[in-house]
DNA sequence: TTAGTGCTGTTATTAATTTCACAACACCTA
DNA sequence: TAGGTGTTGTGAAATTAATAACAGCACTAA
């Protein structure tokens, strides 16, 4: 089994090799690839060992063909269709960040319970009424949602989002979500992020 | 030395403790907090001994307390005064759901390039050209930036912050940051979570 | 061809983090 | 008072993650 960590480094070892690498530039080196990506040579290696990638030595790695492979392990053979709940400032925000971008990644529709939001295209979906939310997610066979509802209701949703069959949630709400386990959750809490930020700043202030 | 995943707890329980427990509880046990924060009950049992705090047998924590305990541990002194740079939809909303919050977590600042942002009032706080960054950071002794610039200025505009004298970023752009190891960076890459949130659902998907 | 260089893949090692397990303690009840 | 119950704090064990180390290969240059 692979681990979390190696997963979200794939990821960007990815990103970087599609928008840090200029064209002309057929191979790389592990020591290049992990200096961009601020890890060791040997982590990155690693990880690509564990999706079953080989560079050759002397050579490197094939910038195309890894790319591809990291393409095939993380993305799988059709899109993941993706919704986002709750078309506030940051969904919104992440709406229209991501449509039109990775191409394995659709997002296929937003729900808000407010119906000013909803029954529009906002960022290039559609918006649905949070009513219509099981049946939408049936419809358009949508595995991955990302919740960006108030917190107080966040529970609630998760659990309608999973009833309706979904399979990945990432929350931005500031609540530890309890789903069964089948259910892949990722919390970011902007927050507690910022307060480990501020914690560390200040570490370091005071060590001067 | 505290760790990283410490730190982070102790804010999400420091969250639970003031927003999830009522007023009438006076004390919790380990296994109620860790229960609602997703955690087992040894964890935070350790997580606690880390800033020393002792609960007492038979009784459990003092909510109160021990959520002052957290403060104390957590924020310092005087509060931290944070700026976010780059007001775009991202940084717009990143601002407007901290203003007015947690009162050691300051927004006092905001900074963009674009004319048509700087110079007004954005969620409570001053949005100022980019060219008085130093100026401001300095003169307002910020020590913590958010930053939601366009990825390809993410790395320059860092630096800047740095000369300026930031020592914790909390970095939404999908860059890996380089910068000096005293300052602080936590990176929040949506797109790498959002991919690994992809990959666990399917997994879950494929194996029914 | 042969020796040399510098890389990879992978095993071994070390470090960090989490969980286990249990003595010691507080409190309740009789 | 004494015995029972249920919790904490923490050393020890287990697990997980990161780093180091190195054999072996590919290539170069003489
Ligand atoms: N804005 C940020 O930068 C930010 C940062 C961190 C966390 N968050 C969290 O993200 C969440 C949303 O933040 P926001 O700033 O976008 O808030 P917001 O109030 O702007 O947006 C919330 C949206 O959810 C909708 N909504 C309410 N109940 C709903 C329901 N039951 N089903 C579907 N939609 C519903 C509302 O109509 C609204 O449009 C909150 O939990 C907040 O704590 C926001
Ligand atoms: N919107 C999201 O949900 C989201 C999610 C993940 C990551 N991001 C990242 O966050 C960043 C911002 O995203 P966004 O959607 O808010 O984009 P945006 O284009 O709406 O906002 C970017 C803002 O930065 C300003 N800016 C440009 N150059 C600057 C400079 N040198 N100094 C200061 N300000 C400058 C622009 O004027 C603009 O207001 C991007 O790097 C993006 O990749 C955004």
């Amino acid at each position: 089994m692979i681990s979390d960590k190696t997963v979200e480094r794939l990821s960007q070892y990815r990103w970087l090799l599609e928008m840090h690498v200029d064209a002309q530039t057929i191979n790389l080196f592990s020591h290049q690839l992990a200096s961009m990506a601020s890890v060791s040579p040997a982590q990155l290696r690693r990880d690509l060992m564990a999706i079953g990638y080989s560079g050759s030595p002397g050579k490197g790695y094939m910038v195309r063909d890894l790319t591809e492979s990291i393409g095939r392990f993380l993305d799988g053979s059709k899109p993941t269709r993706v919704a986002v709940v709750g078309m506030g400032n940051l969904g919104r925000a992440i709406v229209s960040f991501l449509s039109g971008r990775r191409s394995h990644l659709k997002i296929v529709a937003s729900f808000d319970t407010d119906v000013t939001k909803s029954g529009r295209v906002i960022g290039g979906s559609h918006c649905y009424s949070q009513d219509k939310l099981e049946e939408i997610i049936k419809r358009e066979n949508i595995s991955v949602a990302v919740l960006t509802v108030p917190s107080p209701v966040a529970q609630s949703v998760a659990e309608k989002l999973i009833d309706a069959g979904i399979k990945g949630i990432l929350n931005y709400a500031p609540v530890p979500l309890k789903v069964p386990e089948q259910v892949y959750i990722e919390n970011r809490d902007v927050t507690a992020a910022l307060e480990k930020v501020a914690y560390f700043a200040r570490q370091t202030e005071e060590r001067e």
